[in-house]
DNA sequence: GAATTCGTTGAATCTGTATTCAATATACAG
DNA sequence: CTGTATATTGAATACAGATTCAACGAATTC
C-alpha cells in the first residue's frame, strides 16, 4: 500500500502546487512545466497522475467543490443571520492570513465560474451554489427585521460578488490587511 | 482625410470589438480570428492596426485609462462623500444596462489589474488609481461622522474590490438586477 | 488614365507549449 | 534473485493560434 499511498500523496502535491500557481499567475501563464518544476518532478510524469492541463484545473475545482459544501446546508441555523455570516467571514478573512490553501481555493472557485476558463471547469464550479443558502438566510434576516428590504436573492449574489472581489483583492496584494467583517454584513442590515 | 478618418474609425471598431469579446469570452480565449470575424475584416488586417494581440489588450487598456480620469479629481466635491459615492455608483450601474461599453471597460480594467493577462497591460491598468481619491473622500465622511472609523485606504480598496466583484458578477450575467448602490456604500456607513 | 500608394485578403509560416514516447530506474511479487 | 509492473525522465512531436507575406484591389495624385 505504500506504493498506492505515494501515489495519493503526489497528487495532492500536484494539486496543490496548482492551485498555488493557477491563482498567483493565473490559469494561462501557468505553464505545465512551472507545475511540474515546482512540485518538483519531470513534465512527462504530470500526465501519468492528469491526462491534461485541462483535466489537472478540473480536479482542482472538483477537490474545492466539496471542501465549499459547508455552505450549502439548511438555514436552521441557531443563530442570528447576521452573526452567523459575520462570523463566517471573519473566518474567511482570518484563513487568509493562516490558510493560503482554502483561501486560494476560494478565489479559484470565483474565478473559475467567470469567463475565461475552460467550460469543463465552469460547469463544476458553478454548480456549487452558496446563493440559495445565503438567500434562505436573507430572507429570514428581513423577518427579524435586522436585514433591509430587497430581493434575498440579489442580496445574496452582491454580497457574495464582494466577498469574491475582496478576497481577490487580497490574493493579488497578501500584505493588505483583512477588511472587518461587519462592513460587509452591513450592506445587509436595516438602517 | 477621409482615408485617415477611415482608418480611425475602423480602429476604435476593432478596439470596441476586442473589448466586447475580451469581457465576453476572457482575453485568452478570444482568438485573433474571433476578433477580426467580429469586426469584420480579415486577420491579416489586425496587424496593420495593431502589432500583436498584446498590444490590441494595451491599446483598450489605455483606452479606458483615459476615460476613468473622473475618479481622480480632487475630494473637494461639493456634496456630501456619501451621497458623491452612492450617485457615482448608481450612475454606473445604470450604465451596466444602457452603455456596455462604459461597463465593459470597467470589468475589464478591473481584471487586467489582477493577474493572469501580460504584464504590460496591467502597469497600464494599475497606474489607474482611484483608490486615493475615494480614501480622501472616506476621510472626509469620516471627520462629518457619518463613516465608520478604519483605515480609508483599506475602505477605499474593500469599497472598489466589492464594487469590482458586483460588476463582474452583473457581466457574468446580463439579465442580473443591478444593486441599490445604497448597499454597498452602506458598507462605509456609521452604525 | 497611368502611376503610386494604401487597404485588404487568406494561405503559408513560425512559435510556444501541451502532450507523447522510448528509454531507464525503482519497487514489488514469486 | 528474477521477472514484472510501476515510476520517472527529458527529448521528440503535435498542434493551436499568432504572425507574416506575396498578391490583388481600390483609392488618390499628377
Amino acid at each position: 500500500m505504500t506504493r498506492k499511498e505515494q501515489k495519493e500523496e503526489r497528487r495532492k502535491a500536484i494539486l496543490m502546487t496548482a492551485l498555488t500557481l493557477f491563482v498567483e499567475k493565473g490559469y494561462y501563464d501557468t505553464k505545465i512545466t512551472d507545475i511540474a518544476a515546482a512540485v518538483p518532478m519531470s513534465t512527462g510524469l504530470m500526465f501519468h497522475y492528469f491526462e491534461s492541463k485541462e483535466e489537472l484545473l478540473v480536479e482542482v475545482v472538483k477537490m474545492g467543490a466539496e471542501g465549499t459544501r459547508a455552505l450549502s446546508g439548511s438555514a436552521d441555523i441557531p443563530v442570528p443571520p447576521d452573526v452567523f455570516l459575520t462570523g463566517f467571514l471573519t473566518q474567511m478573512f482570518a484563513y487568509a492570513k493562516e490558510q493560503p490553501w482554502v483561501f486560494n481555493m476560494f478565489v479559484l472557485m470565483s474565478q473559475v465560474r467567470r469567463n475565461g476558463m475552460p467550460e469543463d471547469a465552469r460547469r463544476i464550479a458553478s454548480a456549487v451554489d452558496s446563493i440559495d443558502f445565503t438567500a434562505q438566510l436573507i430572507a429570514r434576516g428581513q423577518q427579524d427585521g435586522i436585514f433591509r428590504d430587497g430581493d434575498p436573492v440579489l442580496m445574496a449574489r452582491c454580497f457574495w460578488a464582494s466577498v469574491q472581489g475582496i478576497m481577490e483583492e487580497m490574493a493579488m496584494d497578501r500584505n493588505m490587511a483583512a477588511p472587518d467583517a461587519g462592513w460587509i454584513v452591513a450592506m445587509l442590515r436595516k438602517g
